[in-house]
DNA sequence: TCGCTTGTACGAGTTTCATCGTACTGCATG
DNA sequence: CATGCAGTACGATGAAACTCGTACAAGCGA
């Protein structure tokens, strides 16, 4: 083994930049639709993930079990997937991980203001 | 008859705005939810009822049938009740009629800028 | 009062969607 | 290479929701 700094804790490296991994499947920018997309959003469960990215994510794409969401995984699939297919979020495979973030740019392009009233979304309060 | 222009066209009288008929059931501004508004407006007829209003309705309320859409009447009701129970229009009987009007205000309270992007909708164009 | 008009109520058929269990893939790490 | 983990694929189930036909209610006008 090296004699450098084995014990230090290792921190994962993120492609750079210029190596991400492809996107999966999504629609085009040009491809939006309103109406599909209002359609992804009207579920709270969707909308709770998409507010959690808005509101905490920084600068870095989160796995599905970042959000910390109680429901087996292949019903997250189901809903990271819609997302995904709407145009709402983009997914990149990370080894093992597949990470998501909005399509902030693209949304705000087609559809300005639209997050700002997902951002400010309250979840039922009883 | 009268002698008096008895072939003018004759314009209804709509009731002062102090004798209007009570609105049809439906949510109180602190009662709109989001994921229900967006659900109301992911179909593609509803988002063309809510931007016809918004664009040509000035200060009438409209009939079922000023729209022109080409569905059976039963299909009309359901998705114009959809539109009310969400909260996104409010809804009058006078006499014969059930007009409609979005609820301008209401929306643009809770949800600024939602319905600036359903004016910019387009149907699709193939 | 007799129709005509506007819209509802109800019910059926079809589709779409949310939910979730189970089995599987693919990768990373030891 | 063997184990474990993140996540998918597939399929079943049940609940909504869209579509629409038919029958009905209620107002308005002749």
């Amino acid at each position: 083994m090296s004699a450098t700094a084995h014990d230090v804790p290792v921190v994962k490296v993120l492609p750079e930049p210029e190596n991400l991994p492809e996107p999966l499947p999504e629609p085009a920018v040009e491809e939006l639709r309103l109406e599909t997309v209002l359609g992804a959003l009207s579920d709270p469960l969707r909308l709770t993930i998409v507010r959690k990215l808005l509101l905490e994510s920084e600068a870095f794409d989160h796995s599905c079990g970042w959000f910390g969401l109680d429901r087996p995984k292949s019903s997250l699939t189901h809903h990271f997937k819609a997302l995904r297919e709407a145009g709402v979020t983009r997914q990149r495979q990370y080894g093992l991980e597949r990470r998501s973030h909005v399509r902030v740019a693209d949304l705000n392009a087609r559809f300005p203001g639209l997050l700002d009233l997902v951002a400010a979304w309250a979840p039922d309060k009883p």
